[in-house]
DNA sequence: TGTACATCAGTGAACGCGCGTTCACTGATGTAC
DNA sequence: TGTACATCAGTGAACGCGCGTTCACTGATGTAC
């Protein structure tokens, strides 16, 4: 087999984006290991440049996984975004409104199944508040995960689905359940979890969610 | 400052009870850095014995880990137990049955926020199903934390609180949400949530529950 | 009650690992004049 | 249009870290006779 002269190991000298090829490595993986995995060496190695370079465009280790982290927050906030916009948006009714809200949850629940690797890395924020810039971590809406779901639940106390007296920490009630059975089933003893017991159990939780907010 | 005779480093040659002094330190250490911290060399160093002296006892790393963990989920257990036993144990009536039922989920709660490290520590269970032996990670009545659940969902639905059709996944829905709330607390955004929120977010969690499930 | 011996429970030194980070450097690029 | 020069974006080598794990070892303990 010939190796073509296309494969010189010279070409990518000035690389010209080198931070956003970083934070795909990165996003690789991330989705791979999550964010124990995400390492500023094996990064550099993936696009395939020395791995001092990256201290060129991120001032450490953090800097590189803090960038990751909120690329994997958009990312949920765009799923999240898909399957709210599911549901007929010009339908206003409160039975409506409640679906999008369920719709939230299934897409939480669906991306920390199919996507653990990312999920983990979304929320393994390195210490310290205010890690996320305004504006990071957000979908195509502009809102991040925890907004749409605000936004959810505002539109259900509009619609008449949810009285305005039961709205204060229903955000916090409602994303702790989506989290918790998510968490359980990645890291947790859930993962023993047989698979046909999972979707029921899912559907039992947002059920218990909508019927007790 | 006389350092007196009684520091000689050689009295504990033969030590006697190491496996058991390792899980010790490991309880310290996971306490205090959670599982991560859990680790050979300074479990060893703090109960004064060379590190490799601890091969003697436990077969790798995660060996050591592992007994710890389970030392941790019993440690949840009692306390659960504990604050279960502070609601009249006489009464039958499926009111009672509700206040134990929130019991367990309070000390959760109370547990991951107390004592973060043992918390996490506790959920940080080495890969691969079946880590936990029958017997291990149980509390004084020989119940492990999602026995103890269980039990109070049974006995709520024996003094008639709960339907009998809506026990199934029961468990796994008041579990997830007081598994989340504590996660999103200790580990995830909501760590920035003020302290004033704390306990009416928790409450409000409890509450949903109780009225959804 | 002694004694020889196997076994047990420690020691100390060493290895390899992959990482984060820093150093002095060099070749490419952009710009003031 | 040229040119000198600052700056930018990479390179390669090296350091230190703390860990897990293994090796050959040694002193203490328990037991068969």
């Amino acid at each position: 087999m010939y190796r073509l002269g296309c494969m010189e190991k010279r070409a990518p000298y000035h690389h010209g984006n080198l931070g956003a090829a970083l934070v795909g490595a990165g996003m690789e993986l991330a989705r791979e290991g999550g964010p124990d995995a995400v390492v500023v060496r094996e990064a550099s190695r993936r696009v395939g440049v020395s791995h001092n370079a990256a201290y060129r465009h991120f001032p450490d280790r953090d800097g590189l996984l803090k960038a990751v982290c909120a690329e994997c927050m958009s990312e949920l906030a765009r799923r999240m975004e898909r399957r709210i916009a599911e549901v007929d948006p010009d339908d206003p009714s409160a039975e409506a409104a409640r679906r999008r809200l369920g719709a939230t949850g299934t897409a939480y629940v669906e991306f920390a199944l199919t996507e653990p690797g990312l999920f983990r890395t979304a929320f393994a924020v390195p210490r310290g508040p205010g890690y996320l810039e305004p504006g990071e971590g957000v979908g195509d809406t502009g809102l991040g995960p925890y907004e749409l779901l605000n936004a959810q639940l505002d539109a259900l106390v509009a619609a008449g689905g949810l009285p305005e007296e039961r709205r204060p920490y229903a955000d916090i009630a409602a994303w702790s359940a989506v989290h918790g059975i998510a968490t359980l089933m990645l890291d947790g003893p859930l993962r023993a979890l047989p698979e046909e017991d999972r979707a029921p159990a899912v559907q039992r939780l947002l059920e218990t969610i909508d019927r007790g907010l």
